[in-house]
DNA sequence: CCTATGTCAGCACGACTGATATTC
DNA sequence: CGAATATCAGTCGTGCTGACATAG
């Protein structure tokens, strides 16, 4: 691929992109958490992280993941402790509740794509399917950046 | 593909989003136009479009796409006019500035993403290229729900 | 009269920057 | 003391709903 064709592609890749970040954004009206919200769930989902992993993580500044993760801890979704080996450091868990919450919205909104999935045809999922590592890949080359 | 796969691979395409998303977000920062209004400006290259038909096709309410295109228009890269069949409706076309705006604007992103694309292997960016169509199918199957 | 289109007013959410503890 | 981490305060952008004017 020469240059211009490079930049072609990424046109179209912009375009789909934007329809799909709408898209995701929108299932926020009908969930109870937002996308933001199951985000940062997510992210503590595996193992509690500091405020700063999830804001960078989530390509947020620090102020705005504790503002996050204030409004979860109100909610009872999470809970924040002192790192033990760093006091200045704050850790980010999963409350039970937490984790419940999380996996309602993740099957909520998994639910909502597969059933778009599933009005498809097979190549085309396949296509799908085939591109996401190397969407995953080009994402991380764009952080590299 | 049985529901269980078909969820399984929602939940690999919403991670991949994910990380799109905030990435997309960050060519803000550096870029003059925000990715809002690039994607108004786009709406309108080719033709003069209504503020309705702004609002659906950015989804987003009519209310919003109002405020966008007076900024627009503020900045001086967009015209309103009336629609001299109906006079209810507004006409949004670009002004040269605007056009001049756009093309920059599409130019630096573009470019971003190509330069990502660059990193690639072949085999990765045809898969991504493959994709594209069925993402687009997929971003409609989603509108329609 | 009823509908369609667009705008205005007021509100909410979520990001940002800058300033401020606190700890290493 | 300087750097790192998190928080607080205040601001801004951008979306929303509800009310309203105007035209068909």
């Amino acid at each position: 691929m020469n240059e211009n064709e490079l930049t072609a592609m990424a046109g179209r890749y912009r375009e789909i992109l934007r329809h799909a970040v709408y898209l995701v954004r929108s299932l926020d009206a009908e969930g109870q958490l937002s996308t933001g919200h199951v985000s940062t769930l997510n992210m503590v989902a595996n193992a509690p992280a500091r405020v700063s992993d999830i804001a960078r993580n989530s390509g947020i500044r620090v102020p705005s993941a504790t503002e996050q993760v204030i409004k979860l801890e109100t909610a009872g979704l999470v809970e924040r402790s002192v790192d033990p080996n760093d006091a200045r450091v704050v850790l980010v868990a999963l409350t039970p509740a937490g984790r419940a919450a999380l996996a309602e919205a993740n099957a909520f909104r998994n639910g909502i794509i597969a059933k778009a999935l599933a009005a498809l045809t097979d190549a085309e999922r396949a296509a799908i399917d085939a591109a996401i590592p190397a969407i995953a890949k080009l994402n991380a080359a764009l952080s590299a950046q």
